[in-house]
DNA sequence: AGAATTTAATGCGAAACGGTACAAAATATG
DNA sequence: CATATTTTGTACCGTTTCGCATTAAATTCT
């Protein structure tokens, strides 16, 4: 399934390692700002190959969108492993987020979606698309966890499973922002343990 | 002092007013996005004369994210009165900002500084300045209302104001966020009033 | 009234932009 | 080997971009 052998002149590049390449670049700059020249160098193809494989800019930026968002719900689910307490998975989702967010040359590049894909939704109703998706996602991954977590009795009966969820979110969208405006790792780190606090109970 | 009257050819056009039309064109295209011929067609100046008030694209820009910063603190004062209780202050927090968020042609707009300073930020020292000294301001506000919770007692004592008021921040982030990944309305309220019931007690 | 100063308007110009036409190269098929 | 098919690389096209140079207009100062 993988090595059907095409009719014409195979490839001479690895179209997912190209597509990590445009995504930093995407990053850095955002969508608007990343020319295809940018592009093109990092990831060492011309144009004509880059349009060849991935269509224009922005189906480009959207493939991109689309790895991150794949890659951030299989680390999601990592760290929500069911063997821990909540207290543990929550904290878990918080140092995977900031372990992603706190990359970058002059400063913090925070999370691809909420850092660059924010900007674009309001005028790119695809880009809205997969932006809402992945945090109606990331919610729901969350409130199965925390559904669990009432049945364990790690919750009170009186939590609200769907509200919860949407606040451990919420905590995680200010980590990104706040990487992406300069924060230190100890400051983050702090909201990120309070965060857990507020969320679980202090105990 | 507001009428000396300078030497040439008097402006004919309000500035303030120009500065919130532009304002307008970055909230809804972003920065990297905003063409000075947009600009110069939503403030219905030349782009020399928008070049001679206020600089470049970027000054531009710097000057209406700094506008934008004053007006949101002015409303964060109103809403925090302090002859209302700390649950009514928060509340009027997230309605104010919602206010705020729930504009926009075709999707909503969200925060300014969320949705179109973070891309920004990475690059360009300036932006990212301005981001963060607007986020601290924020949460310095909130906090004074915090610790004068505690002193009140509408808070326990081992309460810790700096952090609540940050995931206080954190709550209206999201929503920042969500706002322009096309949440609704009633999503949002849903959100605070979960924020304000966890920051505050259920009570 | 004339000089000085500031703003307004037209328009230019060099560079960067996204996207593509076209020919050469590399593979499979018949 | 010839043909079909796909990728690669060069070069280019028309547009848009930002910023400024220059001239006309409006006001104050002398």
């Amino acid at each position: 399934m993988k090595d059907e052998k095409k009719r014409g002149r195979p490839r001479a590049f690895d179209a997912k390692a190209a597509l990590g390449k445009a995504r930093d670049v995407f990053w850095d700059r955002g969508f608007a700002a990343a020319s295809l020249d940018n592009l093109s160098a990092a990831t060492n193809l011309n144009r004509p190959s880059l349009y060849g494989a991935f269509g224009d800019k922005e189906d480009l930026y959207l493939d991109t969108l689309e790895a991150y968002r794949q890659d951030g719900m299989n680390v999601l689910a990592e760290a929500l492993d069911q063997s821990l307490p909540l207290r543990d998975n929550l904290a878990r989702v918080y140092a995977g987020a900031l372990n992603i967010y706190l990359h970058g040359e002059t400063a913090a590049r925070g999370c691809l979606l909420i850092g660059t894909a924010t900007v674009e939704a309001v005028e790119r109703e695809r880009v809205r698309e997969v932006l809402g998706r992945s945090l109606s996602d990331f919610d729901g991954e969350i409130e199965k966890r925390m559904r669990l977590a009432v049945e364990r009795g790690e919750l009170p009966e009186s939590a609200d499973p769907q509200m919860l969820a949407r606040l451990a979110s919420a905590v995680m969208h200010s980590l990104a922002v706040r990487a992406r405006a300069g924060d230190s790792r100890e400051t983050l780190e702090a909201i990120a343990r309070s965060g857990v606090d507020l969320i679980c109970g202090r105990s």
